[in-house]
DNA sequence: AGCTATGCACACCGATCTGTGTACTTAAGC
DNA sequence: GCTTAAGTACACAGATCGGTGTGCATAGCT
C-alpha cells in the first residue's frame, strides 16, 4: 500500500517493522490505553527498536492517528457487507458485536477512547475519530433508505447515537448494554418504516 | 459535614483546603482530563501546599474518587426534584442538559470520562462511576413508574443508554446529541405508557 | 565489491509525574 | 507563654515520559 513496500533500494529486513508497530499499538491502546502505553513498552511487544519506531512515525501522536486511521477502510465489517440479510437485518446486526475483551465484554469503542484520552479538539487523532463516526452514521443512514425508512438520515444518526451509547455504558457498568440498544433499535426501525413497505 | 470543621483544637487556617481542593479538581479534571492534571498544577489553583493535599488524601487515586463521590449526592439535580412538572415531562427533562462545556456544548459526563480515563476496572473510582449510572437509571426508572411505564426498570435503562450516548457523542463530534436523544426518548415514553394512563 | 537504505542497541536528554522529608509559620486552647 | 494541630515553602527522590544521537550491523541493488 504505502511507498515504503517498493523503495529504491529493498527494505525487507524485518518484513514490516511499522505494520509490527501498529499491530503493537491495536492491542495495546486497547487493553491499557493510549496514555498508559509508553513508547518504550510499545516498542518492546512490536519487537522494534525505539528509532525505527521514531524513522516510520513522526510522533506518537502521528502514530495514534494512524492507528485509529486503520480501522477505516473496513467500516463495521460484517455488517454492511452482509448481502445475505435484508436491510433491516443489517441494521439490527450492527448491534450484534463481537465480544473480544475482558469478562466477555465488547471492548469500548477505540475512537470513543481516543476521543477522551485526547483532550484536544483541535488533535488529528479527534478528527479521524469525528469522521469514522460520521461514516457510520452515514452507512446507518444509506442502509435505512434501503430499508425504505422515511426519514434515514434521522434514523442513521439515532441508531450510531444507540451503537456509542451502548459502548460507553458497557465501559461504565461492565456489563453488556448491546441488547437493550438493539431492543430500542428495533423499535425505531419499526416505526421508521411505514407499514406499506414492510 | 467532615470531622474537620471542628478539630480538638482549631484549625480555621484555609478555611477549608480540603474544599479548594475539590473545587479545584471539578474544574481541572473537567477542563484537561483526569491524566493530564497534574498534582502540582491541582494544588497551585487550589492555592494549597501539595504538602497538605497529601495529608488530607492519601494520594490521586482517592482524590479522583472523592471527587467522583461528590457528584454522587445530587444525582441531577433540576430534574427530578421538579416537582412542577408530570412524571413524563421530568423525564424527557433528564435531556434538557447544561452546556456549560466549550464551543457552548454539555461536557462529558465525568463518570464517563473517568472510566474511560482508567483502566483499571478494581478502581474505586470505577466502583463509584458504576454506582452512580446504576442510581441514575433506578431514578429513572421509578419515575416512569410514576408515569405509568409498563415495564418500568426496562425503560429506565434504555434512558439511561440514551444519556450516556448523547454525552459520548457529543464529545465525539463535537455537536450537541442530545436533541437526538431526547427524541428517541420520547417515542419509548409513549411506547412504554399505555394509552389508558394519558 | 561498493553504495545506500533500513534497522538495531544503547545511552542519554529534559520534562513531568506522584509522592516525601524537613524546617518554618500560624492560629487556637489551656 | 506553652503546647498542639494545621498549613506553608521548598527541595528532592524515583520513576516514567516522549524523543534523540551515535555507532554498528545487515540486506538488496548496481
Amino acid at each position: 500500500m504505502t511507498e515504503l513496500e517498493k523503495g529504491p533500494q529493498g527494505l525487507r529486513r524485518g518484513r514490516g517493522a511499522r505494520e509490527r508497530i501498529l499491530g503493537a499499538s491495536q492491542q495495546l491502546f486497547r487493553e491499557q490505553g493510549i496514555n498508559h502505553t509508553g513508547m518504550d513498552q510499545l516498542c518492546a511487544v512490536a519487537q522494534v527498536s525505539k528509532r525505527t519506531a521514531y524513522q516510520h512515525f513522526t510522533g506518537k501522536d502521528e502514530l495514534v492517528t494512524e492507528y485509529l486511521r486503520r480501522f477505516d477502510p473496513d467500516v463495521m465489517p460484517g455488517v454492511f457487507d452482509r448481502t445475505d440479510l435484508t436491510p433491516r437485518e443489517r441494521l439490527l446486526a450492527a448491534f450484534d458485536v463481537p465480544k473480544t475483551g475482558p469478562q466477555n465484554l465488547t471492548p469500548l469503542c477505540p475512537y470513543i477512547a481516543a476521543s477522551v484520552e485526547i483532550h484536544d479538539p483541535e488533535h488529528p487523532a479527534r478528527q479521524q475519530a469525528h469522521d469514522y463516526k460520521a461514516a457510520v452514521a452515514a452507512r446507518l443512514a444509506e442502509t435505512a433508505r434501503e430499508a425504505g425508512a422515511t426519514d434515514p438520515e434521522q434514523l442513521g444518526e439515532q441508531l450510531a447515537l444507540l451503537l456509542d451509547g451502548a459502548s460507553a455504558r458497557t465501559r461504565v457498568l461492565n456489563a453488556d448494554a448491546f441488547p437493550t440498544a438493539a431492543a430500542i433499535a428495533a423499535v425505531l426501525i419499526d416505526k421508521a418504516i411505514p407499514a406499506s413497505v414492510r
